[in-house]
Order: structure tokens, then C-alpha cells, then sequence
DNA sequence: TCAAAAGTGTTGGCCCTACACCCATGC
DNA sequence: GCATGGGTGTAGGGCCAACACTTTTGA
């Protein structure tokens, strides 16, 4: 059994290198075809998907820990990444590789770190490793079973993603460098499973003041043709930062 | 030398009972004299200050870990707990326990998980433990020196308490139960390092829905007796859970 | 009776909602 | 020219800051 083989021959060498007991899972989510997605891996043999993840190696940061991991899968940089939870529920992992030793490196209890990243979906180049067979994106409401609690990290994840959009902007990894306002506004509809008023999300999202009218529109559609915007960029590190709304 | 001793000893132990390389760092705050304080401990011999933290039994959930650390501390049960973040930079323990040898458990490389606390001032019954000879509240406007990273994990929570306080409510776990809306508003007014305005505060407070007026006053001042409220619990824990002023 | 704190009223401005109305485009 | 989508106008309400006024209390 290939599998098999790889996980054992893999387990000294992650027992060697990597921070015991300690792994990163990362909900990274991408905007595409009208529809919110996010990157699931199949493992082989298990035919069970994961969200992808990775260890922490004993010479490395914890971000770029989940930086790494996350280049090794979509050969994505300077992507938005960030953590936002701990999972480490005794038994999370309850039930698997239970034909395995128990010395083996993967039957251990492991303390995950959350990381949510944002990216271009269109600069994505995604990867498959070893201990996967397949690597895809899945609109946020066809997620196949996830093993283990990757579903209940996934949950979190959008939640604290839809909190995001109250103080910080949103847009800036997800969309083309140049999009429309009706565009933006799918996106944000679509983070939040709601409609928005268009006219009020147009002036609101003006107000923000990280926007930059082009010379241009979208030619193409069958209707009037949409003015084209970009983020500036420097106003939008400020709002980041700084947030949006925030009262008192 | 005692404090060598007990480390040494303690290592063995540690080893055996604990998740290697995974800590915990508690925030805990309480407010008292009109001052918003934190809780920190200072180390035997070292002579440094520390925030009070702890390890992962092998055995046990994270949140479970961090509310014995905190019981052992406090004495306190049911407290507002939460994790906020992880600090797992490679140096983030430079230069502490050089004098021990490699093996001993302190020396390690750990990950913490930083939590925050609020607690009722009144009900706490601080503990000294074996490491420690001082635990005791601190202005947060007149910490000491603390060790490690222990400063930039105390001010990470102070950011996120701040946050809060524009999408949850605040008070019930700080305050004792029943609390006059001038002492709301010097808690929110600490936290936030900030005056507000008396008469906006006010009418806010009582929009949020979440504050029930009793039939008292607080005598006793040399001035009008400001209105006795306390929290509607049912409402509260709703707020907490759905947001307050959540846009979109 | 007076100072100071606590409760309440008032005003103008901004943002939000909602809906309506134009404008542009391809058929 | 017509349907449709995109940009803009507008009326009403709520929240907000700022400030003023009234009430209550102990000295």
C-alpha cells in the first residue's frame, strides 16, 4: 500500500524537522466565476478531503510557516494571510490513521493554528503533493466532507471573514487589479449570502475612500458599460489598518 | 540555589504530563480605583514580571488548560475567556534559561496561545505559586518590565479588548453586579483612554437594550445619586453572541 | 444656597434605507 | 426603441456630536 509507505517513511523525517504536535490549516479563499471558493486537497487512499495544511519547522516563524505552505500549493507570494484560531481539541483527530503505530508522527495529537488567506484566483497555480491526489477550488457552498474538524476551521473562517468586512475593506487579493462596482459588490453579496442595495453599497464603498476611478469601462455586457475602479493602494494599508467604521 | 532546583525538578515532571513546546499566556484583566488593571506575577530570583501562564496537559482541551491556569491563579470560575492569538516567533524566549541545560522543559521553543480574561475585580483571591514570589494587579498604565514577548502579548489584548468594545458588550464580567451608568462609562472611558461624552454614552448604553434599571441609587456621593443598573443577562449573552452594531 | 454631578432636551449634520429616475448599451 | 443594467437623485429616519438645561445631593 503506497500510502502507507509514505506516511511511515515520512514520519521520522517530520518527527526530526518539524515543532511536535503542532500543525497550520489554511482556509484560502478565492473570488471566480461569481462565486466565493476555497482550496480543498484530496488525500490519496482516504479519498477524504482536507483543507491544505502543514507543519511548522523547528528553525521557522510561525507566519512563514503558513506562508511556506501555502506557496508550496498555489506558488502564491505576498498573499493575505492571517491567523485567526486555535484548534486543539483533544479529539479532533479521533479516528484516524488508527491502522498506523502509534509512534508515528501523524497519529499524534495536534494543536492547529487557523490561517485565513485571500488571493487572486487568477494567479493561482495550484499544486499537488505527495500525500494528496487532487487539488481544487470548491464554491464555499458545494465544500465536499472535509476530514476531521476542517469543517467546523472552514465555519470559523468565513465567520470571521464576514466580521472583517465591518471594519476592514475587502477586495484587494480576491479581485483582478481593475474591477467594477457591480463586481465588488458580487463579491461582498456573496461573503455575506445577502443582497445589498446597490445604490447605497455604490456611495457607501465611495465614502470609504480607497477607491480610484479609471478612464475606462467594462465593454462587453449586453447594457450599459460599468465604470472600472481600482484600490488605492496606499489608502487601503491605511483602512486596513486603521479600520473602517469603528466607533466610539 | 532554590529556584535552579525547582526548575530541574519540575522538568521531568513536565515532560511527562504536558504538550511539549505549547504554552499559555493569560491577559486578565480587572478593574478596580477607576483604573483598569492586569494581573502579573513575578518569577522567584529572576526577579521579572510575567504574565501568568502555563502548559497544555497531554489530556486536556486548550480552553480547559486555560481555565485551570486561570482557577489556580484566581480562584475564579466561569470567567470571560478567549483566545486572541498565537506568539510563536523562533526568538520570542531569547536569552531566558541560558544557565540550564538544553534538555530542561523551560529552555524549549514554545508556541503560546495568548488569552484574555475579564474578571470581577472583587471575587479574585490571587495565589502565589511554587515559581513565583508576587502575583498582583497592575495599572495598565504602570507595568513593569515584563519578560519575553509578555509585553507585546499584553498589548496585543488591550487592541483586541479595545475592538471589542465596538461590536460587543462589556461590563458584566468587569464590573460588580449592580453598577451606576457614570461607572459604565469610566470603564469604557479606561479601556478606550479616551473621554466620551456623558449624555451620548448614556442614551447609546440604554439603545443598546441590554441594561436593566433598578429601583436604587448610589448613595453617598456629594452630589446627586447617579441610577443603580445591571446587565439583562438574556440580553446580554445574546449581544455578545450576535454583535451590536454590525453593519452590512 | 451653592457647586458639582447626573439626568434629559435640542439642534444640525451625516449616514442609512428605500425607491425613483435618468443614462448607456446591444439587440 | 426597448429591455436591462448602471449611475445618480431624493425623502425620511436614526444616530451622533456638541451643548444647554434641569434636577438632585451634601456641604
Amino acid at each position: 500500500m503506497e500510502f502507507k509507505k509514505l506516511i511511515e517513511e515520512g514520519s521520522n523525517r517530520s518527527w526530526e524537522i518539524y515543532m511536535p504536535h503542532l500543525s497550520i490549516d489554511c482556509v484560502v479563499f478565492g473570488f471566480h466565476d461569481a462565486a466565493l471558493k476555497v482550496l480543498v486537497t484530496r488525500m490519496k487512499e482516504k479519498n477524504l478531503w482536507a483543507l491544505p495544511g502543514g507543519y511548522v519547522l523547528k528553525t521557522e516563524n510561525i507566519n512563514d510557516a503558513a506562508n511556506r505552505i501555502l506557496k508550496q500549493r498555489t506558488g502564491a507570494e505576498n498573499i493575505y494571510l492571517q491567523q485567526f484560531r486555535v484548534f486543539g481539541d483533544l479529539n479532533r483527530s479521533e479516528g484516524f490513521f488508527e491502522e498506523f503505530d502509534d509512534t508515528i508522527w501523524n497519529k499524534q495529537r495536534f494543536i492547529s493554528i487557523g490561517f485565513y488567506a485571500l488571493v487572486d484566483y487568477s494567479l493561482v497555480n495550484l499544486v499537488v503533493d505527495n500525500f494528496s491526489d487532487a487539488c481544487e477550488w470548491k464554491s464555499i457552498d458545494e465544500i465536499p466532507q472535509l476530514m476531521m474538524d476542517h469543517k467546523s476551521i472552514f465555519d470559523k473562517a468565513l465567520i470571521t471573514l464576514r466580521k472583517q468586512l465591518n471594519y476592514k475593506p475587502i477586495g484587494l487579493n480576491l479581485l483582478p487589479e481593475k474591477f467594477t462596482m457591480p463586481e465588488l459588490q458580487k463579491l461582498y453579496e456573496i461573503i455575506l449570502g445577502k443582497k445589498l442595495n446597490r445604490g447605497n453599497f455604490f456611495r457607501k464603498m465611495l465614502r470609504y475612500d480607497i477607491l480610484l476611478k479609471l478612464d475606462e469601462s467594462r465593454k462587453g455586457g449586453a447594457h450599459r458599460s460599468p465604470d472600472l475602479y481600482k484600490f488605492d493602494i496606499e489608502k487601503y494599508q491605511m483602512a486596513l489598518k486603521n479600520g473602517l467604521n469603528e466607533g466610539w
